[in-house]
DNA sequence: GATAAGTTGTAATTAAATTACAACTTCCTT
DNA sequence: AAGGAAGTTGTAATTTAATTACAACTTATC
């Protein structure tokens, strides 16, 4: 609980000085956190002793302490809330659950991933002679993405999202290869099919999924990122994106690996698309 | 300005021991908060004076009153600042930053976006006769996934990343038809060309891109997000899951602008997914 | 390579907060 | 109503934390 709702509520416990302390904080919570204990005490005609005491009563450690929770509590912003649409939420409303549900979603995802896995699908991406990538329905945009990533390191990529065409891949895969399957749920038979034919001809797969799930059972490495499921149809598919984030970390960690002589030719990359675009005019 | 983000502006106009303050701060913010100056002095093996001396950089008033500002930066929600990659960030580190940039980036266009144009467009998009998203490049993935939420709402609706189809496509639009082009720079000289002949031919164009580029100019609608743009090249797309995100509203806004028979169907879509996966088993 | 500007740390000083204890109030018991 | 126990408050001492002044050192510049 909120240290200002705090004093409210045990305004009775208090004792007559306490009182004092109390009102005179409630009535300028913004000068307090810039006074000291001796012009705080001065303020509501109490002892510097008794102020303390007052801190402590909250469950402070003390006079510093307390000021350090009352700026918290001032600075009341609500942080990313994972509030659903409602039927009847207008414009600004669904907009804005929407953004905060996302970040609500990037942070657990930031909090659960498991860095020594990404450290390691990195390694085994630098040191593969071919990447694939492959998702069925809404990952078939995570792969994508994945795979136009990837196609600017000059490495040999390729992505499908169509099982026919995944298939295929799979069984022409052979060591040293690396299929990356992107699921959400983990549960769709074709792709755990696929994972596992690849695993059979001596692929490495790297799962994109959910933990425990049977995609993830059939492949050499998973990176779980365990955002909170969409429960409900209007709220959009958060996963997804904190999938596309992690896609950018493996792609920064093998950019990284890969050394600054690399890294120049990506420059150059970046710099043939020049050609395509409009020139930006600097005033 | 929040003093997080004050840290990471100026961190150029520090010096090295002042630096050193600035990451432990950054990689601690909460413990920061509640330690004395010499804990913290010990943290960053720096001197004592040399931390206080960073505090009043920030234009505070000394050690104690930095506290009260960083709790307070942290207590407003964005302790998402959008600090580079590094070429020596290990895992760790490279992880951390890709997750709070992106949430960075997204609480910036989460500020940014016009609620008026997005209403607009959602207006725009459910009195459509069809809908056809393009986007080039990383784009593309935008644009794919787009048609993939678009696609279980029984409209008629399609997506091309390539553009010999887009031309055609756009030739081909007539009144009714709503156009959906995406690109982060706007500067896509193809993409442009294509928007001008969609909207030559009455079709309405919806654009997902930067403000006053020159593929704005040629749009009827312009979702502009205003996402900082990508300085380096460690520095992953933030702009592309914003666009997602943006797509993800505009989806939404759709659903509930349809009513509530309408999401009936759409429970039908998602229960006639379930067919193609494995049953998710309750203990 | 000398000098000035800037940076950093040590030690001294000052300020702030906390503790210990004594005085006082309040309320209950006899 | 007097005495005493429990609780409350303030004074002064102590401890802790923060700041200042200055000296040593580093770095850039001519």
């Amino acid at each position: 609980m909120n240290v200002l709702e705090k004093i409210v509520n045990s305004v009775n416990s208090f004792s007559k000085s306490e009182r004092k302390v109390a009102d005179v904080i409630l009535a300028n919570p913004q000068t307090t956190i810039h006074s000291s204990i001796a012009a705080l005490a001065k303020m509501a005609d109490v002892s510097e002793p008794t102020v303390n005491r007052f801190c402590r009563r909250l469950d402070t450690k003390g006079f510093p302490d307390f000021k350090l929770h009352l700026a918290q509590s001032l600075a009341n912003g609500t942080p990313y809330v994972n509030r659903h649409v409602e039927e009847d939420d207008g414009p600004e409303a669904y907009t804005a659950k929407i953004f905060e549900s996302t970040m609500a979603a990037l942070d657990a995802a930031r909090q659960n991933v498991d860095i020594n896995t990404v450290n390691r699908a990195v390694d085994v991406l630098t040191q593969a002679k071919k990447i694939s990538f492959f998702g069925l329905g809404a990952s078939a945009s995570v792969a994508h993405d994945a795979q136009n990533k990837f196609f600017r390191f000059n490495v040999p990529v390729v992505c499908f999202d169509d099982i026919v065409m995944q298939r295929m891949s799979a069984i022409n895969s052979s060591e040293g290869d690396v299929v990356v399957c992107i699921s959400h749920t983990g549960r769709t038979k074709n792709l755990c099919d696929i994972a596992s034919i690849a695993r059979e001809n001596d692929a490495t797969v790297i799962g994109i999924t959910a933990y425990d799930s049977p995609l993830a059972k059939e492949c050499t490495l998973v990176l779980s990122l365990d955002v909170p499921e969409d429960t409900d149809m209007y709220m959009p598919m958060a996963s997804r994106v904190a999938q596309l984030v992690l896609i950018d970390i493996l792609a920064t960690g093998f950019t990284l690996r890969r050394g600054t002589k690399f890294r120049e030719n990506l420059k150059k990359v970046k710099d043939s698309l020049r050609g395509s675009r409009f020139e930006k005019k600097d005033f």
